[in-house]
RNA sequence: GGGCGCAUAGCUCAGUUGGGAGAGCGUCUGCCUUACAAGCAGAAUGUCGGCGGUUCGAGCCCGUCUGUGCCCACCA
């Protein structure tokens, strides 16, 4: 065979990049390519569908980041989920695409540039619109790269030919078409309402971009006298400042001690205004003195009371968050925390302050700036809500939509039955701004697709086009549809559209995920994806999120750098668990990083014996020829079977560190610890036949195991796939009719077959593990050295009959029992009679279910220790037998449980009862000894 | 105030139809055994948060309490 040997050190630098250009070289990550969809668009293809492959191609749209971001761990963990599920698809035969793409980010994005410009000195208002949202794209083209050029050296593998961006023409479009759309159908509409102002932005929001925050403030007591001269009323409020806009005092209508001032005034304190004293049902009695001041333009409450009784709303407050002009002159222009401490002063001065009170509240503050949300008055756009969330709800009642973990799945419904109209509209320059124009002399509003003031039929007329923006979820909410070319009903769109999963983070549930819902339904009738999974949080090992401010996040960059791409993604997918988040270090990653090099090493050794041997035909080993498979052979395809099966269940279930701990145990412990290690007695003791049976069948089992692998350590398992002789030797692969090419697009996914089931094999193997444990455990306790041969005489009587497969069986557990335990030798097999009372002098006996043996060990040290050793176990062990026994002999088990139950409980307690007598005996032995 | 989670080995967590408690890391012991010391072999470690219930049988189902985290909510 053709000889590439691995080098000694394993380093992940050495080939991540490399393959990766590989891949993306040969158009790997497009759905076109390879054997994707071999299954269904070719009629002449003969190979079967895998079972588990959907006829429907596999499509994820990705999450998209933050143009001006970079990739932290939380990209990192959805990124490498994304990866995972895309790679097992597309090697289930199904059609994959994953369309990467990223996000104009609005206030996000604006801010960056505009601390910039303030670095320089320059404001934004000097330059003008224009000017900023040059130096906007131009940071936008400058960053661009920074996410997908992270992407690809985490190794995603999705298709960049189909890159797109939430501003790009494309999509611009969809934004214009669907705010139109709505606008034709009613479920949109501008007007000046009472909305979230976020002072830091000096923009509106929408209700779910607030953050409420438990804020330690006070409760300000003030005297607001009757106009009659007649005494005072105290209220309580924790916002002192807002009496300044106050338009009446409210108590309960049924509120006895004010019953009698309904409709009388109270003058208002610094503005010398006369207000009257409402009945509101809204004023709780125990509340306070049950008298609450009414503000209606800075307290969403007070503004629903102002309505009701048709109350003026004075908006005392500029876009800046300072005092407006509609206040007293003493007070305009300062902030409003200023304003709040002048009003005080001012009432103190006055005697109608009554002091404060400590008090604990919920403040909302601005998702992205962390100010102070200040409830203004000011016209916005809003889209109707209800309508479009019925459906929304409908489809998951439907089962059309699934959350994964379900739970999820009352969140978003309780969003969607609470739900409040949207506020669109923000004052910002960076985004997609609203396709609505205003005819400056007729006031005329104009939403029109294209732009009318380049229309002949506007021709004339002098049009100013809306100032605002668009918010930026208004264009994300489109992302399934937008990116696949809606609303041109593109090949893509038909082909790849509704998506198969979402994958994403809790936190935008309701940002994104529920109003895709929406849009979907509403604009192409069909919901986006079927499958939602929602990711865990990636927090630090105190359970706090990671952030900058903290210092305590981990750059996904400077792991691979340290452990290797494949290290990060296998260790993010073994600490997976759904609905888990994951509390991680750095040093974390060692997981994934250990896993990657004992791979590597796995492999150096298989290849540093293939010189000089022959590669034969699996099949024809399967068959019987070449001296078939041994029981060795035969476990491990049994387990390798087994493992397919459950990585496979484990992935159809969005269950990662299911999937990929069982592919991590089945490749450490079963085909590193005990195959690799049995092979050593065909490789080094064989003969030239042998030696070529067994490397076949170990190469086989490689790479099989390297395809299982493939989703959780992609670069890795390539790069090992390309240099196994059967892919690296040409020769080779036109003898064996082989595929030329990749892992990744040319290799269906290990699947399960009833034919590799073999549960009698599994026994074997157990008496050979048990065996084999019980001697390195005497040696242990002995501390014989690993290297020292001793001798052990076994009896297998037990295992099997005497038939030749039986024989067989044992003598080849004999054998592989001695090289694994490094043994001398062993005595003869009708040696050592079973149930032999009268061990030699200087053995110790073991036993197991179906084996007995003598170890002589003559040097031994510390029998005591074994003595003791042994006593312990025999008292856990007659515990557990007691409760079994005890079970047996329970009236109701025996009437109520299965008969199979019964025969399973009465077969152990027999096993238990046998191993404890033997165990006494030895025990005995032992000390005579 | 409502809702949803979580409490299992020193740490981080698995445990999917209820049938004698598991992994990784860490710890201890012995090994540089010709793939791997990022390794190998062996060992120790748990009233599965408390209490009560259902059941022949509960880490798993039900109730309740305690601690803890998150989401939603107009008590000024």
């Amino acid at each position: 065979m053709h000889v590439i040997e691995l080098e000694k050190t394993f380093n992940p630098k050495d080939f991540e990049e490399r393959i990766y250009a590989l891949w993306t070289s040969r158009d790997c990550f497009k759905p076109e390519s390879g054997n994707q969809g071999r299954y269904f668009s070719d009629p002449s293809q003969t190979k079967s569908k895998d079972p588990d492959a959907s006829d429907k191609p596999f499509v994820i749209v990705i999450p998209p980041p933050n143009v001006t971001g970079v990739l932290h761990l939380g990209h990192g963990l959805n990124s490498n989920l994304q990866d995972i599920l895309v790679r097992f698809h597309r090697m289930l035969g199904e059609k994959t695409l994953w369309v990467p793409g990223t996000d104009h980010a609005g206030i996000a994005t604006q801010s960056v540039v505009e601390k910039k410009l303030r670095a320089k000195g320059i404001r934004r208002t000097e330059i003008g619109r224009k000017a900023f949202l040059e130096e906007t794209w131009k940071v936008k083209e400058e960053h661009h790269g920074i996410i997908s050029d992270q992407l690809k050296k985490i190794g995603s593998s999705c298709d960049w030919s189909r890159e797109r961006f939430t501003m790009d023409e494309g999509l611009s479009q969809a934004v214009k078409e669907v705010f139109v759309t709505l606008y034709e159908r009613s479920l949109i509409y501008r007007g000046t309402y009472l909305v979230n102002w976020s002072v830091g932005v000096q923009s509106a929001l929408s209700d779910d971009e607030v953050e409420f925050k438990e804020v330690k403030g006070k409760m300000y007591k003030i005297r607001y006298p009757l106009a009659d001269g007649s005494g005072f009323l105290q209220i309580a409020t924790t916002r002192p400042e807002t009496l300044l806009g106050d338009t009446a005092l409210a108590v309960h209508p049924e509120d006895d001690r004010y019953s009698r001032l309904h409709g009388k005034e109270v003058v208002l304190p610094l503005c010398n205004r006369n207000i009257k004293i409402i009945a509101d049902g809204m004023v709780a009695r125990d509340f306070g003195t049950g008298v609450v001041k009414i503000t209606p333009a800075h307290d969403f409450n007070d503004y629903q009371t102002g309505k009701r009784h048709n109350l003026e709303e004075i908006n005392i407050m500029n876009p800046d968050g300072t005092i407006a002009d509609s206040a007293p002159e003493k007070y305009r222009g300062l902030k409003m925390i200023e304003a709040r401490k002048a009003v005080i002063e001012d009432l103190e001065a006055l005697g109608l302050f009554d002091g404060a009170d400590e008090h604990i509240h919920q403040v909302g503050h601005c998702y992205r700036t962390d100010t102070i949300i200040e409830p203004y008055l000011s016209e916005q756009w809003f889209v109707r809500m209800q309508p479009l969330a019925q459906k929304a709800l409908k489809a998951l009642e439907d089962g059309q939509i699934r959350f994964y973990p379900k739970r999820w799945e009352n969140t978003y419904s309780h969003w969607m039955l609470t739900i409040r109209d949207w506020c669109i509209s923000r004052q910002l320059w960076w985004g997609h701004r609203i396709p609505v124009w205003y005819d400056l002399d007729s006031g005329e509003m104009i939403v029109s697709r294209g732009d009318p003031s380049t229309e002949a039929q506007y021709a004339g007329r002098r049009l100013k086009q809306d100032e605002d923006v668009l918010d930026t979820w208004f264009s994300s909410w489109l992302w399934p549809f937008s990116v696949m070319g809606w609303p041109q009903n593109t090949s893509d769109l038909k082909t790849y559209y509704p998506t198969s999963t979402l994958v994403t983070a809790y936190d935008i549930i309701f940002f994104w995920v529920a109003r895709m819902v929406m849009a979907g339904l509403e604009f192409t009738g069909q919901v986006p994806f079927k499958d939602i999974y929602i990711t865990p949080l990636v927090r630090d090992k105190q359970g706090r999120k990671m952030s900058k401010s903290l210092g305590n996040g981990i750059d996904p960059i400077e792991i691979v750098d340290q452990f290797g791409a494949d290290a990060l993604k296998f260790t993010l997918a073994f600490l997976s668990a759904q609905g888990q988040d994951i509390l991680m270090d750095k040093e974390s990653f060692g997981i994934g990083s250990r896993f990657a090099n004992k791979i590597w090493n796995a492999t150096r050794y298989i290849l540093m014996n293939i010189e000089g041997r022959t590669y034969l035909s699996f099949k024809k080993i399967l068959a019987g020829d070449f001296g078939g498979l041994s029981d060795i052979d035969r476990w491990i395809l049994h387990r390798l079977n087994q493992s397919a099966k459950i990585v496979r269940q484990a992935l159809i279930a969005y269950r990662f560190n299911d999937a990929s701990s069982a592919a991590y145990e089945f490749f450490w412990n079963d085909f590193c610890d005990w195959y690799i290690e049995a092979s050593k007695l065909s490789l080094y003791q064989g003969d030239d036949a042998e030696k070529d049976r067994a490397l076949t069948i170990i190469l086989h089992v490689l790479e099989e195991s390297l395809k299982l692998l493939h989703p959780f350590l992609p670069l890795l398992s390539e790069e090992i796939y390309q240099r196994l002789p059967q892919n690296s030797d040409p020769e080779l692969r036109r003898m064996f009719n082989r595929p030329e090419g990749l892992l990744l697009i040319n290799q269906p996914y290990p699947q399960f077959s009833e034919k590799f089931e073999n549960t009698s094999i599994v026994a074997g193997f157990d008496t050979l593990a048990e065996l084999v444990r019980g001697i390195r455990t005497l040696r242990s306790e002995f501390t014989v050295s690993p290297a020292a041969k001793i001798v052990v005489a076994v009896n297998l009587s037990s295992l099997a009959s005497n038939d030749t497969d039986g024989l067989e069986s044992q003598r080849f557990i004999q054998k592989q029992a001695a090289l694994i335990s490094s043994l001398a030798g062993l005595g003869k097999l009708d040696w050592f009679e079973a149930g032999s009372s009268a061990p030699r002098p200087g053995a110790i006996a073991l036993a197991g279910k179906t084996w007995e043996a003598l170890v002589y060990i003559k040097d031994s040290i510390d029998l005591a220790a074994v003595v003791a050793r042994l006593e312990k176990t025999i008292e856990k062990e007659e515990k557990a037998l007691v409760s079994m026994a005890a079970k047996l002999c329970n009236p109701g088990f025996l009437k109520n449980a299965g008969a199979e139950v019964i025969d399973k409980e009465r077969q152990k307690v027999a096993d238990l009862e046998a191993a404890i007598v033997k165990m006494k005996h030895y025990v005995t032995e032992l000390v005579d000894l």
